[in-house]
RNA sequence: GGCGCCGUAGCCAAGCGGCUAAGGCAGCGGAUUGCAAAUCCGUUAUUCGCCGGUUCGAAUCCGGCCGGCGCCUCCA
């Protein structure tokens, strides 16, 4: 039984899907107007990992995460750049699409653009209007918020709370809480055509139209940023459930923010953000108000996509995460500990790690360990896995069960000496492979370790391997004369050149950082 | 001011009423190694910000306090 936290509830409940078997997620994504920062990243990752756990669970998981081309922002930066809106959201998405195969998300099945869907946002906003909902005010429309009993149901507030001021608008408005579905062009302005003039949608209408469109007045998740649940879901909500009279998502799920850690702060004790230097002007606080946050590309000319999407699992998707780049290299020093193994595996049984074919679904999964001890505890770690992810996709508590699984496997192949010359036991062998296939099967349910790590530049990588081979050689006839000081000479030279040696009985190996 | 989140070892982080408080990084000891690296074994929180309360039993529930953070009209 799988258990998810609704926002709506404050609570886990259990995971029925409207429609048994099943799953239609929708999650907020960007606005296309600057490149993608970190943050963008924290959910596509997260959503992309519970669609592949879903579907390995047996559920047939639609995921549809919108693209917002049309906006105040893209017509801000647009005529900044002096280039038409259009061409700066299809660089802009461009981008992101490049940083999310970057990261390994590739589950995403609809990424609806608001301008492709101009037509349905209209026919959403008369509904609005003709049910009486929704108001014309001097070429705008509004949604009334006043005509709706539960506003603010998501984010736990009262109605009187939310009242603000109307904004710049607020002339328009019968009362300042309600916000625009509908904008008039200025002049210049990208606009459409509509009932009520030229002009463009407002925020969040186009998720409540497409999400109608693409999974259907009721679907079953329906994810963003915390950050979003007010005003952006509380009003997708209110314009949704207006329209429809039924509920506009049973689940609503809210992943934690990436906050901007300076790098040096914790040096006094716990919370104490002591800097100095450059970093005093960089406190913590959420990183899209912050001055430092990078482009998401440039980040990744430091760090494989991978060890990005790791360090993103490793915390529950609710908490927020800190960024500091010290935190991205100790969690990528851990994604090394796979990596070994899977070499390991490959010089132990002679096949790749990365042509395992895994079971696609738990159930497929399932194995009997017999009375083998090795597979016992695979099991169990399988067990605990399953069971961290099954409460609210814990995916650092499944993470914690994959090291204690490689320990397992590694202490195996030491306990059962397969890695030495002899000729090995196919019995051995056989509970090695059921291992790390299980490994492999639950890795691939976070969509982990599907491919290899990236390599070195390909140009560089000829001629220094062959130069190292030869050290290599040399070393090893100096080893044998034990003339270790030559053999050490060799080694302590490479390593400060970022080359590591490891002597094994089958040879030396030799890693560059 | 309103709504909400968080405080677990040197750092990061699971656990959210009851087995010995996961796991990672860093450190230390041992096995292994010519010495290393890697790997394995052991070790690093009698205790979960502080103080009360509920309970047979609390890191987990309730109240208060201290500390950090988010949202409150266009940020994922």
């Amino acid at each position: 039984m799988i258990r998810v936290y609704n926002t709506l509830s404050k609570s886990k409940e259990p995971f029925e899907p409207v429609t048994p078997g099943k799953v239609g997620i929708y999650l907020c994504g960007p606005t296309v107007y600057k490149p993608s920062h970190i943050g963008h990243m924290v959910g596509p990752v997260i959503f992309d990992t519970i669609k592949r756990y879903l579907t390995y669970s047996g559920y047939d998981v639609t995921l549809v995460v919108n693209v917002t081309d049309v906006d105040d922002k893209l017509i801000a930066e647009s005529s900044e750049r002096k280039i038409p809106m259009a061409e700066l959201a299809a660089e802009m998405t461009a981008d992101y699409m490049n940083n999310l195969a970057a990261l390994g998300v590739d589950a995403i099945d609809h990424f609806p653009r608001c301008t492709e869907h101009m037509d349905e946002i209209i026919r959403f906003t008369s509904t609005l209007i003709e049910e009486g909902f929704a108001y014309e005010s001097s070429g705008d429309v509004y949604f009334e918020v006043g005509n709706v009993a539960d506003y603010g149901k998501l984010s736990h507030q009262g109605a009187e709370a939310l009242q603000g001021d109307g904004g710049g608008m607020a002339e328009r408005k019968r009362a300042g809480a309600d916000f625009a579905l509908w904008k008039s062009a200025k002049p210049g302005e990208p606009a459409w055509d509509s009932p009520w003039g030229s002009g463009r949608p407002g925020w969040h209408i186009e998720c409540s139209a497409m999400s109608r469109r693409l999974l259907g007045e009721t679907f079953d998740i329906h994810g963003g940023g915390l950050d979003l649940v007010f005003p952006h879901h509380e009003n997708e909500i209110a314009q949704s459930e207006a329209c429809h009279g039924k509920p506009m998502a049973k689940y609503w799920m809210h992943n934690g923010l990436m906050q901007a850690s300076s790098e040096i702060g914790k040096v006094g004790g716990r919370h104490t953000r002591a800097v100095e230097g450059d970093l005093a002007t960089q406190e913590v606080g959420k990183i899209s108000k912050s001055k430092g946050s990078s482009a998401f590309g440039e980040m990744l000319r430091e760090f494989p996509g991978e060890t990005i999407r790791f360090f993103l699992l490793s915390t529950q998707y609710r908490r927020p995460i800190d960024y500091s780049e010290t935190r991205i290299r100790e969690v990528d020093t851990g994604l090394e500990t796979f990596y070994r193994f899977f070499k390991r595996y490959e010089r132990v049984t002679g096949s790749s790690f990365y042509q395992i074919r895994p079971p696609a679904t738990r159930d497929a999964g399932d194995f009997q360990p017999g009375d083998d001890a090795m597979l016992q505890t695979v099991a169990e770690h399988r067990a605990r896995f399953l069971e961290a992810m099954d409460d609210d996709f814990n995916t650092a508590g499944g993470i914690g069960a994959l090291f204690d699984l490689v320990r397992r496997l590694n202490k195996f192949i030491e306990d059962e000496k397969l890695e030495e010359p002899k000729k090995p036991d196919t019995t051995k062998l056989a509970a090695l492979q059921q291992g790390t296939t299980t490994l492999c099967e639950l890795a691939a349910a976070l969509g982990l370790f599907r491919k290899p790590p990236q390599e070195m530049p390909a140009g560089a990588h000829e001629l220094t391997g062959k130069l190292l081979d030869l050290l290599m050689e040399i070393r090893a006839d100096a080893r044998k004369a034990k003339d270790f000081a030559t053999a050490d000479r060799i080694r302590n030279a490479l390593a400060e050149l970022g080359v590591t040696l490891e002597d094994r009985p089958g040879g030396t190996e030799w890693s560059i950082d």
